[in-house]
DNA sequence: AAGCATGGATAGTGCCACTATCCGATGACG
DNA sequence: CGTCATCGGATAGTGGCACTATCCATGCTT
C-alpha cells in the first residue's frame, strides 16, 4: 500500500507518518522507484504500537526510538532485549546524591529490594532508571512528612512482583521471540495506564464504603 | 521570610515562585506593605507538594491548580475532596465512542467493575479520568492483538483493591482533615511512581529469573 | 500528453513550563 | 536624610516537543 492507504488505515495523518519515519520509529517501505515506497501490514502494527507508546504511555518520541532500536537489536541477549522498555522510563528529573533525604531513600530502597530477594541492589541495578525513580520518589514522599519505610513499601513490592509473573506469562505466550520482546514493551508501557487507573477507581470504590453512606444511592 | 528565603529553603528559584503564585498554585503570601509580603513554612510545604506533583507525578500546572482548588473548597463533602486527585490523571486522548473497539472495550470493563463489585459503572464512574482512560488503554491493547478481557484484568483489580486499603488506612493516619486531603492528593500521585518503578523492577527480576542462568554471577 | 498523487525536505505552529528583564516602591543603613 | 540594594509585580521571551503546513521534483495513471 502507499502512504495515503498506511495512513487511513491506521488513522495516522500523512504528516506524522513522515515525521515517525524521518525520527525512526517507523521502519522505510519497500522502495519500488525513485520515489516511490510500498507499506505493508508491519507498518500498520508499527503505527498503532507507536501511537500507543506515545499517546497512551506518554513515552517521548526520542525514547520510543531507543526502545524500538533495543528491541530490534538482534545483537542483545533475549533478558536484555525484554527489559527495552523497562530502561525507557519517564526518567524522574535526576534527584542529587548530594541530598541527604535521597541518601536515606536509597537506603530504604536497597533495603527493600534485599528484603523481597532482588537482585537489583548490584551495580547494575543502581544505575536503572526504575531504582532511581523509586528513590527519587520515596525521597519525596520523606520530604513532605509522609511515612515511606521497607514496611510500607513492601505490600507494593510483592504486588509489583505477582504481576511481574502473569505479565511474563503473558509475554511467554507470544510464539515468535520478536513477538515476545514487542509483547514486553507493549504490555510493560501500556498496562501502566491500566494498573493506574484501576488504582484510582480502587481508592474511590474504597473511600465511597468508608465516608459515605452504605448504600449505594 | 520573604520570597528570596522561601526560594532557598525549597530550592524553588524566586522566577519560579512568582510564576506558581500568579498561577494559583501557591497561596499568597500575608501582605506586610504594598509591595511586601511575608512567608511562613505553610508555603514552603506547599511548594514542595506542587513540585512533587509536578516534576515527579508530570500533573500538568493546570490541573494541579484544579486539584488544590478541589482540596481546598469548603463546600465539597469529605469523600469528593479525597476524590479530588482521582479527577486529574493525565486523561488520555478521548477515545471516540464511534470506534467499536473502544465499545468493546467498555463493554469489558463494565463487566469487570461488575465482577469486584465497585459501582462505578453508574453514570458517574462513566464521566470519571480514570475510567475513560481504562477504556482507551484496553481498547489500544486489543487493537494490537493482546488479550485484554475480564480474566486479564481481574488480577489488576484485585491487587488494585488491596493498594486502596493500605493507602487509605495511610490517609485516616492523619489527624486533620486538611491533613487528609492532603495526604490523598500526595499519596495517590507520588505512590504512582513508585508503584510503576517496583513494576518494572519486578519484571526485570522476574526476567532474569526465567531467562538468566539461576545464579545471579 | 495531462494531471494529480507521492515522498522528501524545510520551515513553521501551538503548547507548556518556566525564565529574564524591567519597573516603581520600599526598607535598611550610615 | 540620602543612597542603594531588595522586594514584588508585570510582561515578554526561551527552549523543548510533537507535530503540521508548504513546497517541489518526480513519475504513475489514464
Amino acid at each position: 500500500m502507499r502512504l495515503a492507504e498506511l495512513s487511513e488505515r491506521s488513522g495516522v495523518s500523512t504528516a506524522t507518518i513522515k515525521y515517525y519515519l524521518r525520527e525512526g520509529l517507523l521502519q522505510p517501505g519497500r522502495r519500488v522507484s525513485a520515489t516511490q515506497a510500498e507499506y505493508d501490514d508491519t507498518h500498520v502494527r508499527r503505527l498503532r504500537l507507536v501511537r500507543a507508546l506515545i499517546q497512551l504511555g506518554k513515552v517521548p518520541v526520542a525514547t520510543a526510538r531507543e526502545v524500538i532500536a533495543a528491541a530490534e537489536d538482534e545483537s542483545l541477549d533475549h533478558h536484555l532485549r525484554l527489559g527495552a522498555a523497562t530502561w525507557a522510563l519517564p526518567a524522574g528529573p535526576e534527584a542529587d546524591g548530594d541530598d541527604p533525604e535521597v541518601a536515606a531513600a536509597g537506603r530504604t530502597v536497597t533495603a527493600l529490594l534485599e528484603h523481597v530477594g532482588w537482585r537489583h541492589d548490584q551495580e547494575l541495578g543502581e544505575l536503572s532508571p526504575a531504582y532511581r525513580t523509586l528513590v527519587a520518589a520515596v525521597a519525596a514522599l520523606r520530604r513532605l512528612g509522609y511515612p515511606c519505610g521497607v514496611a510500607h513499601l513492601l505490600p507494593y513490592a510483592r504486588l509489583a512482583a505477582q504481576l511481574a509473573v502473569t505479565d511474563l506469562d503473558l509475554i511467554q505466550e507470544q510464539p515468535t521471540e520478536a513477538g515476545q520482546i514487542e509483547a514486553a514493551v507493549a504490555l510493560t508501557v501500556l498496562y501502566e495506564p491500566v494498573l493506574l487507573s484501576l488504582r484510582r477507581l480502587a481508592h474511590s470504590e474504597e473511600s465511597a464504603r468508608r465516608f459515605m453512606d452504605t448504600d449505594g444511592a
